[in-house]
DNA sequence: GCGGATCAC
DNA sequence: TATGGTGATCCGC
């Protein structure tokens, strides 16, 4: 979102030093650049806020002052120095110039707004704004016409544009719809890199390299006339004349006025294709985009906004620096590209205001403004008193703007660790984490694996079983200790260079399994013969046979035990000395030990609590998990149950993506989420005939391939994916960022809550992530709870990895969100008004409010 | 190491 | 009536 800089510029707006990127145009029933100005003076003026305005501002002139002081006594001499030093570096840099890569930019135009325009036609040709009276998340570019923008606060705004509507937030859906941009975005790079809710970066250098040999086919888009169920395959035919229409009016809301888009739906046989690749005709309303950078990035503007409804601009260059520049410039609903090319990157850069660039902010132009650098020319040109006057990683920085350098990978980068005795270290605080984990489900194991994967990326797991079970830390550590010395010796005398290191503990055995064996919610969950709730032993031929190929008659259940089994077997297989089958915990375990848990919290010392029947739907009020199992019992016995009744159950992962950005905005299911878990003691399951659907195919949808190696909403907006495009990940392991915040322990994991509430019609709100689906499609939203279920049953095999620590990619990013390294605490301020603060956007989408209440509502 | 400043969203 | 909250990095002390 492009508040930032609106913010700064209104700061300088509200002290009137200089109206900067105001640009509006005194439209007809706009406000000129003076009359905002005097406004917002007005309003401003003798407020706190403005005292403190002014406080800053002396300081940064103070800051200039002594600069300016410095620079006097800077000799020629001095300089000279400076410019060889400086210019050897830039002679470094420059033989260094990576322009193989292509880096896309993607920003939603007046994302928040846009999406309350979609969905609220009477707002669309008004001047609207979120956020609340205190402050502006963002506006529409009509009020942007009265000098309405973000990080404006909404009563000076209403000053400004005495109609503006202010419409509160609604964060729930923006993540929404986000996701459904991402979607699409992960298909050109699964590792783009989502930096909010409205912007991303891409590297689509793979993508244009596997793109140049696509049969048109797969560049085939058809046009859709409205906008839902997202297969975006070539597929629905739209071709007549009516829907062609709808199509028109559907698409492209009136968000902006200025700037005509650069792609439009014209005539009936649209083509996009501007390669002129196409020999075969095509039909009406397909569009065909080409295989350069620009068509890859014309596609996904196009895909989004006809998933969406809403318009995104792009910015295409070598790197990330330049790629945001570029989306900037032809927004709203434009793209512009950088070509890999010097002088091209040259001549772009060569007039750009500094301003322009991400990292150099108010503050930072206003001193080199006192130095006579305005733009990046300029900044090259005073590189060697810069390097005087700057520490050197902010000269560093500056030249690498000036020569128009930025990174070119988004790929998470993580420092290596290759001393033996960190990753001692580290081996033992995951088995330290692992075994309290153990010991909140009181499940203990007897194999222990390491899984090691080098800065090649290359994996090994290392797998060792002992004789009896283990679950306490010193156990596992002297195990696992083992295993990873023997590592290490083989790589003598090189060191063992890792990037990422997993411990797990799987042969489970738990006295508790033969308990509850009555026909009730465990005795429902349980594999094999449901009176004993036994896993039937399976023979080595067994184990091989692929999910696939496993008998239709199965249970569900049954099912996602082999393909887990299978899974899991693929990756022991080659190296594990050990041949011991790996039984499997059932997810009973975990529900009656977490219906335990429940019961043995403080609040509940009674072991009474209300729950809900999965059957009746009915709240059985306080009373006894036993008690409860016999009420399910005889509401299962009776009429209205079907004989296919399955009862649904789940166990919440906490699964963390490694290290990425994303983590900030996007990790819903963290502390947020764990603390609704502890609040909310109901125990729910559900009824759910329509699970009878996943029953019969799972495989089909291939979500037993489950990438865990993703955040929580990544998982779901995958299993959306996976139930659309068949597309397969590998199966990795639940990854644990160090220093993350967002790592809840598992005794935590919310209880079960219901899948879906035909009878009372609620939200489809999955209960596994939290997440509201998008589609009403009752198998769709299924399909997506038993990913997110497959995930819960990966983490019960307690495959739990930490990536190693973090280290910014390069130097070139000086401030901003980089990978995070460790946790920054800040104390909020005027704990009063805290409530009051709804129009804050990061708050919001750090700790998104917790959809449960929408669903039981 | 800590806190303030800067920047970003 | 009223000008956000959070995280990251840099830098000076």
């Amino acid at each position: 979102m492009d508040s930032a800089k609106e913010k700064n510029d209104l700061c300088k707006d509200d002290l009137l030093l200089r109206v900067g990127l105001n640009d509006n145009k005194a439209g007809m029933e706009g406000l000129d650049k003076e009359k905002i100005n005097k406004i917002i003076l007005q309003a401003t003026k003798g407020s706190r806020f403005y005292g403190n305005e002014l406080r800053k501002e002396k300081q940064v002139n103070q800051r200039i002052e002594t600069m300016m002081r410095q620079k006097a006594h800077i000799t020629s001499q001095q300089l000279r120095n400076a410019q060889s030093q400086v210019n050897r570096v830039a002679m470094e840099l420059e033989q260094s110039r990576d322009l193989s890569n292509t880096i896309v930019h993607v920003d939603m135009d007046a994302f928040y707004a846009a999406v309350e325009m979609r969905d609220n036609p009477e707002l669309k040709d008004r001047p609207i704004a979120v956020g609340s009276m205190s402050m502006l998340s963002t506006s529409n570019y009509h009020a942007r016409r009265f000098g309405v923008r973000a990080a404006m606060p909404g009563f000076i705004a209403k000053r400004l544009c005495p109609h503006l509507i202010i419409v509160p937030p609604n964060f729930d859906k923006y993540r929404a719809v986000s996701s459904e941009v991402k979607e699409i975005l992960a298909e050109y790079d699964p590792d783009f890199m989502a930096v909010s809710l409205d912007e991303a970066y891409l590297n689509i250098t793979k993508h244009l390299q596997e793109r140049q040999t696509w049969p048109e086919d797969k560049r085939k888009y058809f046009l859709k006339t409205e906008n839902f169920l997202e297969n975006e395959k070539p597929g629905a035919d739209v071709n007549n004349q009516e829907q062609w229409s709808a199509l028109q009016r559907a698409v492209s809301p009136l968000l902006f006025e200025d700037s005509p888009p650069d792609w439009q739906p014209s005539g009936n046989s649209t083509q996009v294709n501007c390669e002129g690749q196409n020999n075969s005709p095509l039909l009406p309303n397909t569009v065909v985009f080409g295989t350069s950078a620009e068509e890859v990035v014309k596609e996904i503007r196009f895909r989004i906004e006809q998933k969406t409804t809403l318009t995104a601009s792009a910015g295409i260059a070598p790197n990330t620096m330049l790629a945001k520049i570029c989306s900037d410039k032809k927004k709203p609903n434009g793209q512009h590209q950088i070509l890999p090319d010097r002088q091209a990157v040259m001549d772009f850069i060569k007039d750009l205001p500094i301003r322009k660039v991400s990292g150099i902010g108010k503050v930072t132009e206003k001193m080199l403004g006192a130095l006579g650098i305005v733009t990046c020319t300029e900044l090259y040109q005073q590189r060697a008193l810069l390097s005087l006057l700057f520490s050197e990683t902010s000269w560093h920085y500056f030249l690498h703007v000036s020569l128009g350098l930025g990174s070119t990978h988004l790929t998470r980068t993580f420092s290596e660790i290759n001393k033996a005795e960190e990753q001692y270290r580290l081996c033992q605080e995951l088995c330290t984490e692992l075994a309290e984990d153990m010991q909140k489900e009181g499940l203990k194991g007897r194999t222990v694996t390491v899984k090691l994967k080098n800065v090649n990326f290359e994996v090994k797991t290392r797998a060792s079983t002992v004789s009896s079970v283990v679950s306490t830390a010193e156990a596992i550590f002297a195990v696992a200790r083992e295993l990873l010395r023997t590592e290490i010796d083989a790589a003598f005398p090189h060191p063992l260079r890792l990037r990422l290191m997993g411990v797990r503990l799987s042969g489970f055995s738990s006295e508790d399994d033969k308990k509850h064996h009555q026909r009730s919610i465990i005795g429902f969950l349980q594999a094999g013969d449901p009176n004993t709730g036994s896993v039937p032993e399976k023979t080595d031929k067994d184990r091989l046979l692929k999910p696939l190929e496993t008998s239709q008659k199965k249970s569900f259940f049954d099912k996602k035990r082999s393909e887990r089994k299978w899974t899991h077997e693929d990756t022991f297989k080659c190296d594990t000395s050990d041949k011991q089958s790996l039984p499997i915990s059932h997810p009973c375990q975990v529900l009656k030990k977490r219906m335990r848990e429940n019961s043995e919290t403080p609040e509940d010392s009674d072991d009474r609590q209300i729950f809900t029947c999965p059957v009746c739907f009915k709240k059985q009020g306080h009373i006894s998990l036993g008690a409860f199992n016999k009420h399910i019992d005889a509401c299962l016995d009776g009429p209205s149950t079907s004989e296919n009744s399955r009862m649904f159950s789940y166990s919440h992962t906490s699964c963390v993506e490694v290290g990425n950005r994303e983590q900030r905005s996007f990790s819903l299911c963290e502390n947020h989420n764990h603390e609704a878990s502890r609040e909310n003691t109901e125990i729910n399951s559900v009824d759910c005939d329509d699970l009878v659907e996943i029953t019969s195919h799972p495989s089909e949808t291939g979500l037993h391939n489950l990438n865990n190696e993703r955040n929580t909403e990544e998982c779901s907006d995958l299993a959306r994916k996976s139930l659309n495009t068949e597309h397969h990940h590998p199966l990795s392991a639940c990854t644990i960022s160090l220093g993350s915040q967002g790592v809840g322990p598992l005794s935590e994991q919310q209880p079960l809550q219901p899948h879906l509430n035909e009878i009372t019609k609620q939200a489809l709100v999955c209960p596994v992530c939290n997440l509201e689906q998008t589609s009403s499609d009752l198998t769709l939203f299924n399909g997506h709870v038993d990913v997110c279920l497959n995930k819960g049953f990966i983490q019960e095999l307690r495959k739990e990895e930490v990536s190693l620590a973090k280290q910014p990619k390069d130097g070139t990013k000086r401030t901003g969100n980089s990978d995070r390294t460790h946790k920054t605490v800040t104390k909020t301020k005027r704990p009063g008004l805290m409530a009051k603060n709804s129009a804050s956007k990061k708050m919001q989408e750090n700790h998104p409010r917790n959809t449960l209440d929408v669903f039981f509502k």
